[in-house]
DNA sequence: CATGAATGAGTCTTCATTCAT
DNA sequence: GATGAATGAAGACTCATTCAT
């Protein structure tokens, strides 16, 4: 309950910043508050522990993104598909770069499980893309290229975005998706966006995500 | 000379592969085919074996890009960075992942040394952007942002080019800069590239980066 | 409890044989009893542990030392200072080896805080021979020398005084006050000394230094 | 023969400022001037290194006391032994500082050997006393007590004294002799002491031990 | 519910020493 | 005569984990 989000809390800071194996269970132990110990009421194996972390995070922004990048135009798709992963990397950088930092420290069978959500995330940006190709709305020689450029490119945000700086979120993910049209090759300039866009994205992140998540 | 160069190579595999922390002393020993002991015949602390590999990377990196990013437009400028880049990534993987990801395992005197040539590296790609943006070519919002978003994307490609897969790292640099182009607002379709550029880089990066670097 | 009284009580033993560099980690295990992993629940770096054993045993010094030794005639002062210090080195001959002889093994923050008890603990011998000299009861050339010849000579009580040998604890007692008031030269034969005396410091020892301190 | 020499005085150094344990054979070879393969053509073992320290330390001191303290009154033979002690003390404070704390350091045979020379030599200090305590110039109830008491004192000097202090060398000499005589119950002032006794002890250290003896 | 106690296996690093060249 | 290479054993200390209470 209480204690058992505190050591959830603690694993999601101490792994986002200095890594799963840089992270002893003692450096959690004293992070949560509790003796070594204790930590084993509330919690499996370390590895289980980052298993949980992970799968929860990827189950949250493939949830996410499966309401907003399924149906519509491609355009609309992949300006949804960014705004939120970009919101969801600004506002909880540390889960994500969890996702995105520690697969490798998991053993096979949890990677693969991990490595499974994530697969089916990036189908649903492969797939807007790829229709976008198809529609004539976007030119690519390569599109699987473009969807690893493109989604390399927008996790970036959660390693330097800081909240207190010149630009909002919101903000951010205007950027990024105007970024990603032209990588896309969407002739014609890129218009200014619809603000509503942002506000449903981040409205989205923030329900399905509540801030203190772990 | 000989060992003294497989315990590099094989510091080089083991933190690209399991990371720093993930990496134990045994660990290097066995791939080196040393004994523990002897492996400090030929090294400093594991901590300096490490800020080595990532201080001679980033400098060849920094070395590449200050040959071919300062002089000329910012079109060709941009272009040729990311082939360098692109390239140096695809061709180079163990070397780019390991500056790339294992900044935060180095203590604060040795990551501010390695941070600062990764900034001086970065201040060439965002002279060619601020300067493309002056002369009216890019056209962006936030340069600043749009040399994150770059520098991310093409650095991802260490982590999944595969030599054997359907594309020659010269076609992979190519494309990425199709889409460097796109991304910064180049007016009109990208025309074909020179090849003679893939060709340059790619002989830039392999004078500068023998094979067996380590 | 137990166990960390036992952790003390080795280290006290084996820093007092063998010196601190020459007891080892797992001497310090097998004497307690304890695994090496162990130990470390009941202790803290091995110098911590050195500087808890000397610390305590220096404070206990200073202690007694301040009970006898600060009012009264220069003689009487000097009677009791040599009566605790005589005692104190041939019943607890481990704890004070180790503060004579390991002061060399601490890190210099340590050091300085223990070389600030001895300095106290010198001062109060200095001023009792002062006064002797003042008062005229002491003959001497160099008072600070025969402080220090003093201290030196009934420190070596504790490298050989061995409970089952010839003298007990407190006729070595007056034998070393009888050659410490001939050293200060004390006018004319030292008369035999009240076994008051050494019977008060002897209990005065025993009930600030439990046999089994550690 | 050069290098030999180097490496005896490196020891010298070392073991007397750190302890034998706190001594390795990189600190040795690093003061020597050599690397730790080349240390190995001039010493034998660490041990036999310290041993052979101590025992040319012993011997020479042994040397000195027999030339001086075999013949004579008691009262010069002691006179002229504290002053042999306290300048060997005084100005080799390397060597006696070996002799006196690295015995445990020795395995038993070598132990053995050491103690063997360290007893013969104080029989001779003390047949002086028991010679003086059996010609009534000397009063005494314990005269082993005494010995201990009287080489502890002087042997102190090798810790403490430093040739830029207030006092000489032989100044020290003298006042320890005075200090010696009234610990050991002479009777009346003792007189002004003939400076050329001090003189003589003097050479004769000098002479057996050049200054660079190692 | 919570924790102090306990540990085998591991961490990185240094030890004193040998030997081929 | 001198040394780079090599190492098994040991150095101090931490690891993630279990369990009795």
């Amino acid at each position: 309950m209480e204690a058992r989000h505190r050591v959830r809390a603690a694993a999601l800071e101490l792994f986002a910043e200095r890594g799963f194996h840089g992270t002893g269970i003692r450096d959690l132990a004293q992070r949560a508050g509790l003796s070594t110990a204790t930590l084993y009421h509330y919690m499996g194996t370390k590895e289980e522990l980052l298993a949980e972390i992970m799968r929860s995070s990827m189950d949250l922004l493939l949830q996410a993104a499966t309401r907003v990048g399924v149906q519509g135009a491609a355009v609309d798709r992949v300006t949804r598909l960014v705004h939120v992963h970009v919101l969801a990397h600004a506002a909880r950088p540390l889960h994500t770069r969890v996702v995105d930092d520690e697969l490798r420290a998991l053993s096979p069978p949890l990677r693969v499980e991990i490595i499974g959500l994530r697969d089916r995330y990036e189908r649903l940006w492969q797939a807007a893309i790829t229709d976008g190709v198809a529609d004539g709305v976007f030119h690519l020689r390569a599109s699987d290229v473009a969807r690893r450029a493109l989604l390399e490119m927008c996790s970036g945000v959660a390693r330097w975005y800081r909240p207190d700086g010149p630009l909002s979120v919101e903000q951010m993910a205007a950027r990024y998706t105007e970024l990603a049209l032209n990588l896309l090759g969407v002739a014609g300039p890129v218009p200014d966006l619809d603000t509503a866009i942002a506000r449903d994205a981040h409205r989205l992140v923030a329900e399905l995500w509540p801030e203190d998540a772990a």
